[in-house]
DNA sequence: AGTATTAATCTAAGCGCTTTGGGAAACCAG
DNA sequence: CTGGTTTCCCAAAGCGCTTAGATTAATACT
């Protein structure tokens, strides 16, 4: 059923079925009821490739998922930010469109889906320490908000992001003040902005202590459970092993707890760890005495904030870049306690 | 740069530039190459929007992903298999439209990408054992292909799947032949085929051992680590414990994994434990002797598959439904041994 | 009653592409 | 030189919608 037929069906001109459905003033509201009816009756649903033709709007919006290794490791981070932002589509009645590109075709995808008028506008994932997409986008003339800032950019956008600084230097002034002074840091990838900001934190708190930075017993890597547990497993076989980890994800530090239990050691007692945690929904930390020690941002949270944001900026392309820095709370959980004498390790199995 | 400016650029009709470009032969090889130079040197992109509504065509693939509880899960799962697929599509030239709904929307979701145009097919996510999706995509004439299958619907239909039943029952004869006589089922919402089959599979096993089925250490929930840790958890507090553990996914298994070494119990020695591995990027159960015992299959690769069945159908509509059958590969790690005789339980913290 | 407004509807152009149906050269055979 | 092919290109219609502008009918005003 599309309009032509409809409109025939009324004994009307497409014209004023169209505005009765649009809701223009220029129709009757008898005439616009009974259109309402038989488009209701009849199921019928604008064609959005023409109608997107006609209005030049696309309604559609585009994520670019980012992948950098061969691995392809795809962050389930950004399965929950999108579950948040397409909630906020749908109900504006956005389409999403999503894209898995790796970082080489990455700018060329940018450009197809604004050349090619797919969508009216982009969530720039992962922004990188170095991204050139702010520029590119601003070349194109594309709307975009970024989850994340990118800090060597001169030129003002809009973005929303978490405070990853503070919070890591508030978790590694949690572990200092608890004693501790051996400190991992096990990090994302530090080419990604994220990564680099809870580096600085943990950096600064670990500074205004006068603590050393030791590059031994930090890892910059994916996300991945594996990378949690080769890590703090070749750590823990140091002579000077550190007593606390600081984790920047939750899957990451169950491969980090798994190396403490069969190193023969216990979490929350003999070794001390606080994560990040983004709130996935398939990992709550949120018991009565959650697992985990952490710092709490919800993703979902961001993306619908992103998504409205992205929105508003499309309705009023005038409207000044917006910025939306949330923060991160500490809470504690059962993975931290006071620096402990080291007691011998043995290995389980 | 639309196609009229690109034609009045190299003073040809828009018909000869649109078949310069799209390989038609009724052009000669040196206009051809200078409109493709022309085209390049100016980053021309055709309009999606006006070639789909040219050619009746959408080039987009519709994924809808189904929520069905208040605490909306998305399944890391989706995003493992949307990789794959969308490896498929950018290939192809197709894009990825994605969809978040919860089950009531569901069947409206579909009307509409089919009313709208949105879409040339979409991929069913997750089939219920009684699910109404079937019949209606084929009411509406939508090619589609279904990751699972519907055993109760009589229409015969593409889908791609695993062999749940065999898996699940292969590894419970493994734990059966270790001895283990108490297994616990840990499952996803039985509702949906893949854990219904699980199921299925489980109960053949024990019933051919003779063993009887325990509804008390069976459970069906989202597949959280939460449900993983509570469950296993509760049922460790039985009298009659069970020494073996069945569950439905990675994520599940280490709730599964927490609430054992918290009963003072050792995974591997004291209590068994099989998951079903999805080969999610960001846990790999690879290791030269893997952490858990598993049946293995990537969804990943699953998302390829189906991609490309989907893209098959929509070229040749006339094509029979396609049918793909994967066994998972049942591979040995540190999480299974013969069963033990119990010994007093003692809580860690 | 005659004119000016207003309300309700319609005609037609246009969004950017594909594709049908020609048509003008250029070429060939007889 | 003529008629038939081939080659290469073009004009125009159409995909399903929106929207500016024209038209008609109904109402109000003097």
């Amino acid at each position: 059923m599309n309009l032509k037929e409809l409109a025939e069906l009324l004994e009307l001109s497409q014209t004023t079925v169209s505005r009765a459905l649009n809701g223009y003033p220029e129709v009757s509201e008898s005439t616009r009821e009974r259109v309402q009816q038989m488009a209701r009756q009849h199921k019928y649903r604008p064609n959005t490739r023409a109608t997107g033709l006609a209005t030049g709007k696309a309604m559609a919006i585009g994520h670019v998922i980012p992948v950098y290794s061969k691995n392809e490791v795809v962050n389930p981070v950004f399965g929950e930010f999108i579950a948040g932002a397409s909630q906020v589509y749908s109900a504006k009645g956005y389409e999403l469109l999503l894209t898995v590109a790796d970082s080489e075709n990455e700018q060329d995808t940018y450009r197809n889906l604004a050349a090619k008028g797919a969508v009216d506008g982009v969530i720039v994932h992962a922004p990188q320490v170095e991204d050139a997409r702010v520029a590119l986008l601003r070349e194109i003339g594309l709307p975009f908000v970024i989850h994340g800032r990118v800090p060597t950019s001169e030129l003002d956008y809009s973005w929303i992001d978490i405070n990853n600084r503070r919070a890591f230097s508030q978790a590694t002034k949690l572990l200092i003040d608890l004693g501790h002074e051996r400190i991992a840091l096990i990090n994302g990838l530090e080419m990604l902005t994220f990564a680099d900001s809870r580096k600085r934190g943990y950096s600064e708190a670990m500074n205004a202590a006068g603590l050393k930075i030791d590059p031994t017993i930090m890892t910059s890597d994916e996300l991945t459970e594996g990378h949690g547990y080769h890590a703090t497993r070749n750590m823990l076989k140091l002579e000077n092993y550190p007593t606390a980890f600081l984790v920047s994800s939750y899957i990451v530090a169950l491969g980090v707890q798994r190396a403490i239990s069969q190193a023969g050691l216990r979490m929350g007692d003999d070794v001390s760890v606080i994560i990040h945690d983004d709130d996935l929904s398939f990992f709550h930390n949120n018991d009565p005495e959650p697992q985990f020690t952490a710092t709490h941002s919800s993703v979902r949270e961001a993306g619908v904030m992103a998504a409205q944001m992205l929105l508003n900026i499309i309705d009023d392309p005038s409207l000044a870049p917006m910025n939306q820095l949330l923060e991160a709370r500490l809470t504690i959980g059962a993975s931290t306690g006071p620096v402990k004498k080291k007691r011998q390790r043995h290995v389980t199995r």
